[in-house]
DNA sequence: TTTTACTACTTTGCGATACAAGGTATTAAA
DNA sequence: TTTAATACCTTGTATCGCAAAGTAGTAAAA
């Protein structure tokens, strides 16, 4: 996993955003004004300035893909999907957030 | 508690560095040095770079205060100790860590 | 038909963080 | 007096999250 062994655990601190992101499109694919709802329902506030550039990059990355498609009403979805290597990088994120959460209650006793 | 209330949620998703530093500095004072070690000892890595601008940072947000004291070998040690509101933000970062750890919770089921 | 409203995707510029790398200064031992 | 060890500090760079503004497709109202 060349894509995360190296940073991942700084990245991890820097937010734990892309983690949320990869999670949701685990469970089905999405776009990103409807991920934005999804998150903000489990009370992770994100905007658009932050998504958009985020998913363009974890697409970039191969973590992720996309396919166009057409809206009953408005303008046509980018609906984006998780790939094997999305999958394999959230895998990693797992452990790197439960390792985490360990550190925490170390220092917080 | 205006330190954090505004941004803290974006703040945590940044850097969980701020909370391991508060936690460590509410049991015993420490000084930069040892303060890098012992979050290294809890495997949250942190290099000089990060934590002097860090530690600056929180003294001048007043939630962090310190003493110099002379060392038996080598110069000088900055002794850093945590204020009265330094561990009012710590509850609250409790708080925001908890529901974080519930957001993900969420997400990730 | 033109305007307005809504939805959705994109870009730009700013502030803040983490870090690599290099610098200053004190003490003690070789 | 040079070297090693310890400790604090600063500079420059990359990246993230976000506010704000922009682009564009669709549909309903005027």
């Amino acid at each position: 996993m060349e894509v995360i062994t190296d940073n991942s655990r700084s990245q991890m601190r820097k937010g734990v955003l892309e983690y949320c992101i990869l999670s949701v499109l685990d469970r089905k694919e999405s776009y990103a004004s409807s991920l934005i709802e999804e998150l903000k329902a489990a009370n992770m506030i994100v905007v658009e300035g932050t998504i958009y550039p985020l998913l363009i990059r974890l697409k970039n990355q191969g973590v992720l893909s996309y396919r166009w498609e057409e809206s009953t009403q408005g303008p046509p979805r980018k609906y984006y999907c998780i790939t094997d290597k999305g999958r394999m990088m959230l895998l990693q994120m797992d452990k790197e957030w439960n390792e985490m959460i360990k550190t925490i209650e170390t220092l917080r006793k």
